[in-house]
RNA sequence: GCGGCCAUGGUGGAACAGGUAGACACAAGGGACUUAAAAUCCCUCGGCAGAUAAUGCCGUCCCGGUUCGACUCCGGGUGGCCGCACCA
């Protein structure tokens, strides 16, 4: 089968527009990336980029993202991989209710025309996607499945219900997400949001605390720091919890105060308590007025943990004591406070202002007594405290701990309270549990029936999915569902009277928690397929931003262990490789107004700024992560439009390497354009020459490019391995340099200059994808396609190199170069190296105190 | 505020594991070709001194340390980015 298509036309001119679509009708005609059936004899790769939110339009991120994801799974099927490549939709969320209530259009219209939008985008980039797979999170067909999950964890003690706070807004009637939260305020009614209390579900994610701890450190193929942050999110801490003997204002006795510390080393320098402002005391002396308004002044700060540490630390007094347990009659204040995190531990603390950072503000703000217990010698001699000690040292001022370190002093304490009968040893998590209920429409119905006799009670199976109703407006504020009447009424299934359906939609974070797992198979029966997973999972190379380092990829690691102890699959641990790409940024540019230019409207002129259409001058802001609000977005679909999704390709994988920021610059776009019309003229050219099949072989320069043919192979197929994308791309600007200059007369072997030609199209294969099938045509003939060749085998004797440069140093700094045999030995070496005529002159008459020499590296001589 | 990461020429970056700093590009300047332009090709390109040489000194955000040797490791700063549980 001959696939020359323009070839004869165009021979030596490249038309991207052309050629592209033409062989991504190819691919999907003969679904070329369609993975093989499952068998356990073929080594599988299974590579997933995070699908993306259907916003309406690509943006640069999803280019990079996916483009790098493509370079992936194309190379691993070049390496004889039986590959896996889907592609989804994060179809329900946010934005698209927002549309409803802007453009009057419903979310469903709204995310399926984005969706058709965007596959058609990402279809012009060439992607080797199997599309057969295609899942949308909206789609009856996938969250019917989860409906399924969400009852068997249920029924598994997974999932439960519980009171939790919402940002509510008083003037809308809606419940606001955080960042609808501005100063305080709803981002669209301007009024002070409230905290409202709501019976919500939620996921045990803390009970798996441990095991993600446990399994995180394990990972291998994942980036340290997100391992490291993964860590500290879970946030383990062993200490101790106890209680206080507790008198109320009257002095009588009240009900203990239980408190939990890592640093029980401190309790003789503590000199007051915090309590929470839901603690159970603070819930009793709402009765006064002033501790009331003190209260509700700390729900103002907001729901975040962000706000809460970043506002002033304040607090009350409660005209409660508590007793010091080893101090006789030392009684502390008891304070609400709103430093003091109602959710951790046990929502007290006993407060030791000189170890404590935040302690301390609290203390020098209401003067209350700092007491040090800790001492280090360099600490000893400065007496002023401007900020908590929170180093090592000996324990002083505290009675029986006196001069133990801070280790011994915390068993001695903890022992001490357990005799007492008032402590425990406990460890902690900073995690907590996972709310999953969203009040909205546009997200997955959680499948549960309200009813007055039976309770919670779950839609039977046979009636699921429960759809969205299609009949919704969003003039009325607040969730639809909840104004639905007709929608949520419906009859009890256990005892048939009348009851409501619950009309809280899932967080789209569970819809993002499974769909790698519902790839391997789209069962129509069961939400997931055994021995499909079995052979599929975990995700081989999953790659995505940063910026979902804790939340998604935490939870879609719970989630997965759920569906194990379910039954649903077989693994723990989804992700086995983890890639985090960086932002794609974009110069920003203002007019005198302030307003937001977008960069297709800007032209420069000797380094300034001007409107394409008024000519007014602009200001040129930083570069920045190109986002809507800042208008500094470029659209991928003009870039393919004008140099090819190929040039597009080669761009964002040029330069920096993929997991920093990346700044887009309109000029190395053009550059990158240009070069891939040398690398098509390389190609033509290349093949005339082969066509000639020269005879008269010139066999040193023959063996040259060879060599330079392995040498390449052998380092680019390393970049690729290890995901650096720009040295791929350095060294391919090499290779071609070096090619693009064979001439006729260097009387090169036929063979030799086949090998450059045949190992550059497969090493173009996964990152020009159809530039690399064009030229395949036309010089692999009846050799199939590109995207079917297996990658060549790397001839060791080519790379390997007799003679290597040897650096020499005197005192460190490089002043000379030789050129050695490899295997010289060390005393040869050295008497080189010392009558070197420029290494002489350094030395002079100096004293040689030492020789370094690093074998195959470098020479250091010591004077 | 807490946690994490990053910083190398005018610009993006390279430097394998502590061993030649600046590969490969972009921009800029110069030249060739052309009636001209575009396209293409060639040259220069960290700073200072020197002659546009040879060569020398300085130089990887700042200050200090470890080492024969530090872009790389350690301590302390500065600046930027990401996350903070209802954006996705």
């Amino acid at each position: 089968m001959a696939l020359l298509v323009l070839t004869d036309i165009s021979m030596s001119e490249y038309y991207p527009d052309k050629i592209e679509p033409y062989w991504q009708k190819i691919w999907s005609e003969k679904k070329s990336f369609k993975p093989e059936p499952i068998s356990e004899k073929k080594r599988k790769k299974y590579i997933l980029e995070m699908f993306p939110y259907p916003s309406g339009n690509i943006h640069m991120g999803h280019v990079r993202n996916y483009t790098i994801g493509d370079v992936v799974a194309r190379y691993r099927k070049a390496q004889g991989d039986n590959v896996l490549h889907p592609m989804g939709w994060d179809a329900f969320g946010m934005p698209a209710e927002n549309a409803a209530m802007e453009k009057k259009v419903h979310p469903k219209e709204w995310t399926y025309k984005n969706i058709e939008n965007m596959k058609a985008q990402l279809k012009s980039l060439g992607l080797s996607i199997d599309w057969e797979r295609e899942i949308a999170t909206c789609d009856p067909d996938y969250f019917k499945h989860q409906q399924k999950i969400f009852l068997d964890f249920y029924g598994a003690g997974i999932a439960y219900r519980k009171e939790s706070e919402v940002n509510w807004d008083p003037v809308d009637k809606t419940v606001l997400a955080n960042e609808q939260v501005i100063d305080g305020k709803g981002w669209r009614s301007g009024a002070p949001v409230e905290r409202k209390v709501l019976t919500q579900w939620f996921l045990k994610i803390s009970s798996d605390s441990q095991r993600l701890l446990d399994e995180v450190v394990k990972l291998e193929k994942w980036p340290d720091k997100v391992k490291t942050m993964q860590e500290n999110w879970i946030g383990k801490s062993t200490g101790v919890s106890f209680e206080f003997d507790c008198f109320d204002a009257e002095e009588k006795k009240y009900d203990p105060i239980k408190v939990f510390t890592t640093r029980p080393d401190t309790l003789f320098g503590a000199t007051f308590c915090g309590i929470s402002i839901d603690h159970p005391i603070s819930k009793v002396l709402k009765k006064n007025k002033k501790i009331k308004e003190f209260i509700e002044e700390c729900r103002k700060i907001g729901t975040t943990e962000e706000a809460i540490e970043k506002a002033e630390k304040k607090g009350i007094k409660t005209g409660f004591k508590i007793k010091h347990p080893f101090i006789k009659d030392k009684f502390l204040d008891v304070y609400i406070a709103n430093f003091i995190l109602s959710g951790y531990g046990t929502g007290a603390i006993f407060g030791c202002p000189a170890h404590d950072q935040r302690d301390f503000e609290f203390a020098k703000k209401y003067g209350i007594e700092i007491i040090p217990v800790v001492s280090s010698e360099e600490k000893d001699k400065s007496d002023s405290l401007d900020e908590a000690y929170t180093g090592e040292g000996k324990l002083i001022n505290s009675s029986f701990l006196n001069g133990m370190n801070i280790d011994e002093a915390k068993d001695k304490v903890i022992e001490k309270l357990i005799k007492n009968n008032k402590g425990n040893r406990e460890t902690n998590f900073r995690l907590r549990d996972w709310g999953i209920s969203r009040q909205r429409y546009w997200g997955c119905p959680i499948p549960i029936i309200h009813c007055d006799k039976c309770g919670i009670v779950p839609v039977p199976e046979e009636d699921l999915p429960v759809k969205l109703p299609e009949n919704v407006d969003f003039i009325k504020p607040g969730n639809p569902l909840e104004s639905h009447e007709k929608w949520k009424s419906i009859s009890c299934p256990k005892c048939k009277n009348g009851a409501v359906r619950e009309t809280d939609t899932f967080d789209t974070f569970i819809d993002s928690s499974w769909y790698f797992a519902r790839f391997c198979e789209l069962d129509k029966k069961q939400p997931l397929n055994i021995s499909a997973t079995d052979y599929w999972l975990p995700v081989d190379q999953y790659i995505g931003g940063i910026e979902h380092a804790i939340l998604h990829l935490l939870y879609s690691r719970f989630f997965t262990n759920a569906l194990r102890e379910t039954g649903h699959l077989n693994i723990s641990e989804p992700f086995y490789g983890m890639f985090t790409q960086g932002m794609v940024c974009h110069e920003t540019y203002q007019n005198i107004n302030g307003d937001w230019i977008e960069p297709e409207l800007v032209t420069v002129k000797d380094n300034e700024v001007f409107h394409k259409d008024t000519g007014e001058l602009l200001k040129k802001g930083p570069s920045e992560k190109m986002s809507k609000s800042k208008k500094n977005v470029v659209d991928p679909s003009v870039i393919i439009e004008k140099f090819g999704a190929d040039t597009a390709r080669w761009f964002v994988l040029s330069d920096s390497p993929p997991e920093r920021d990346i700044f887009w610059s309109e000029s190395g776009v053009e550059a990158a354009g240009k070069f891939i019309k040398k690398i098509w003229k390389t190609i033509v050219e290349l093949n005339k020459l082969i066509e000639k099949n020269i005879s008269n072989k010139n066999i040193e320069k023959t063996i040259g490019l060879r060599k330079i043919n392995h040498k390449t192979l052998n380092n680019i197929t390393k970049d690729l391995d290890s995901l650096s994308f720009n040295k791929v791309i350095a060294r391919l600007y090499e290779f071609v340099g070096e090619i693009s200059k064979i001439s006729e007369s260097d009387n090169i072997d036929t063979n030799a200059i086949n090998e450059s030609l045949s190992f550059l199209l497969i090493m173009l294969g996964p990152i020009t994808p159809h530039l690399a099938e064009e030229g395949w045509s036309l010089f692999g003939k009846d050799r199939g396609m590109v995207c079917e060749q297996p990658w060549p085998n790397i001839e060791e004797n080519l790379i390997a190199e007799s003679f290597i440069r040897m650096p020499i140093q005197v005192n460190g700094k490089k002043k000379s170069e030789i050129q050695v045999d490899k295997n010289i030995d060390e005393s040869k070496l050295k008497e080189i190296a010392l009558n070197d005529d420029s290494i002489k002159s350094f030395i002079g008459d100096k004293e040689i105190k030492k020789l370094i020499i690093v074998p195959n590296r470098i020479i250091n001589i010591v004077v």
